[in-house]
DNA sequence: TAAAGCCTACGTATTTTTACTTAGATCAAT
DNA sequence: ATTGATCTAAGTAAAAATACGTAGGCTTTA
């Protein structure tokens, strides 16, 4: 039987060390290279064209999740497990969205991440307990906030007013910052407050906020 | 001569099995043990009595720092060196004030774990490149700080008033929220901004959510 | 070319907030 | 018993923000 030919992609050489004596005993599994950053992963993709990628999420410069996109479109026959020390709904759903095929918290009995490598090498994803929890949870609340709160475009100008005054400038001060007219400035705000239904600053500063418009 | 004695101190057991393969090759180190939790730790630590102590700064409940204070009130032989993915300021100026010995990111090179064992073994403190670039700029920076923003006192009522008009609440809508009259918030408003010397809705909305004051 | 969206700005009026001071009542600590 | 901090609240003014409608100039798109 052949065996599961398995990249690693992980940043801490002694996590390697780790996962390399975890799996040391499985004969059926042959690892055969690692990678510590995303440019050599993807080189090692190219050459060695793993049936498995056992990938921390956390990477240095390139996220593991765009690395994840590239592969999945340069060799969508290479598939990627996370196996990771953040159990984070974004990155879960992040990483799922981009093609990863199973998601393994660190912090998890070393069989499961046994059990993944073999279910995802026969095509299934792996997701389970918590991951699947906060999974779940995060699709519910994503189907919520679709309903009531859809992204509403700012216009570029509404944009700054916003920024300006959430950062505490008063209309007058970003009048004088964009040159334009206090009245315009009100317009815009008043413009905002409608889009938004929002009518008090402190909501408006916590809209920015959330919404990354400005960063504290 | 006598080997240094070592114990493990992580939640990942790859992570264990990773620090141990990596440590093997040195005849002079010698692992006695290794815990899973700060529970298991201190009763480890109890039995064996350990020179030093590798241990992960992000455990389940009972945080490293912690753990390393109790180490270090009931075994003072016994030395902490921080091994961990988090080169995080915060951590590192609280590891080293609770009495931690070393502290070393695990994108270092294994090599530096070893160099770090030594040295703590003999009785320094060990910190290397970045590490030692972020205490020294969070040194500087506390100084700073000391001199201009020591934390200020504000009262219950002044808190109840910051909280709800950050919350979006107009003085009068928090006026009758609290039973008092529009002018007493007004008051508590004033003094807020005296004290806070802050002159805008939106920087106390700011200051609001960094200080925990509101949530978002 | 018409429609739509955006940026600009004003008129008018109202509401809200801020500035600054003064001050009584209460309670805790010295 | 006095001081100090806090909570309460008002007077007086000025400054700022909001509500709402209207509208010209500009660019992009249907």
């Amino acid at each position: 039987m052949k065996k599961i030919r398995i990249l690693i992609v992980e940043d801490h050489e002694v996590v390697i060390k780790g996962i390399i004596t975890l799996l040391e005993p499985y004969k059926e599994l042959e690892i055969v290279g690692y990678a510590l950053d995303s440019e050599e992963a993807m080189k090692k993709v190219e050459d060695l064209r793993p049936d498995i990628i056992i990938m921390d999420i956390n990477l240095p410069e390139v996220s593991g999740i765009e690395l994840t996109e590239k592969i999945r479109e340069g060799y969508p026959l290479s598939k990627v497990i996370y196996y990771t020390s953040h159990v984070d709904e974004k990155l879960i759903t992040e990483g799922f969205e981009a093609g990863a095929f199973g998601y393994v918290p660190k912090n998890f009995k070393p069989q499961e991440l046994i059990e993944a490598i073999h279910m995802v090498n026969d095509g299934q994803k792996f997701m389970k307990g918590i991951v699947s929890e906060k999974f779940i949870s995060s699709y519910l609340r994503s189907e919520k906030k679709k309903k009531q709160k859809q992204d509403i475009p700012l216009s570029e100008r509404e944009m700054e007013v916003l920024k300006h005054m959430s950062n505490g400038m008063s209309n007058k001060q970003i009048a004088d910052t964009l040159f334009i007219s206090i009245r315009t400035v009100e317009t815009h705000k008043h413009n905002l407050m409608k889009k938004l239904n929002i009518f008090s600053t402190a909501e408006l500063v916590i809209y920015a906020i959330q919404n990354n418009i400005i960063k504290i």
